[in-house]
DNA sequence: ATTAATTATCGTAATATTGCAATATATAAA
DNA sequence: TTTATATATTGCAATATTACGATAATTAAT
């Protein structure tokens, strides 16, 4: 099929899915990377960064965008896109959860 | 065409986008939960748990396991899955490495 | 040895993703 | 106003993912 059943996991669980899966691709790691790194946020930048085609890379930008681990201002002639760090905070807050719920617990059961 | 042209990125951020590709789907997610929260980890316990057929639930494990974020040990006559701890410690390592960076970081060029 | 139970694999259909050329849209510059 | 620049959208081909029935493979129980 190749739908995914949404319907019948957590509302938590899609969230997270989705917002793993926005970082599911090189491309897009490369692309919050970049936005890390720099400190202006021009698109045009990025995709001189990238070794994809501009619709391409105009696409990632979006799926990032739709998670929310992105946001894009109109700078004039261009966009400025951002990285959302409220959405990245819950990530990294799920991670850290996850962590500390590994270590109370003992998970020695397979070697 | 829908391959990923994985050769033009460095090999860290294939590394963060195939874990968190596996993580990019709810049932895998609630998989890793699942084995969070219980002592044992029975392969048929966590296709009852999973509102999925038994194949489709062997898939994702197999999933999981191709990225490394559980393992799997025979234990008689059924698999006994559980977190793969390095792993997942990588994941949130990279987390938190994000958080501090956008830390260090005016990340205000955007509202 | 047969049968039951558990998990993996195969085959296949439906849908999603990736990538890009072509084109549209919108703003800036001339 | 025309032209250049920057980004988004469309359309399409290739590949990947998701899901499951049927079946294989393996071990346990009888």
């Amino acid at each position: 099929m190749g739908v995914t059943k949404k319907d019948h996991f957590t509302d938590r669980q899609n969230a997270i899915a989705t917002l793993a899966k926005s970082l599911g691709h090189p491309a897009r790691v490369a692309i919050i990377e970049y936005l890390l790194k720099v400190d202006g946020c021009i698109c045009g930048d990025i995709v001189n960064e990238l070794p994809l085609a501009q619709p391409t890379v105009s696409q990632h930008l979006k799926e990032l965008k739709n998670a929310g681990l992105i946001k894009g201002d109109i700078s004039g002639n261009s966009i400025c896109y951002c990285i959302d760090e409220k959405i990245l905070e819950k990530l990294q807050n799920y991670f850290l959860d996850i962590s500390s719920k590994l270590n109370k617990k003992n998970n020695n059961c397979c070697k």
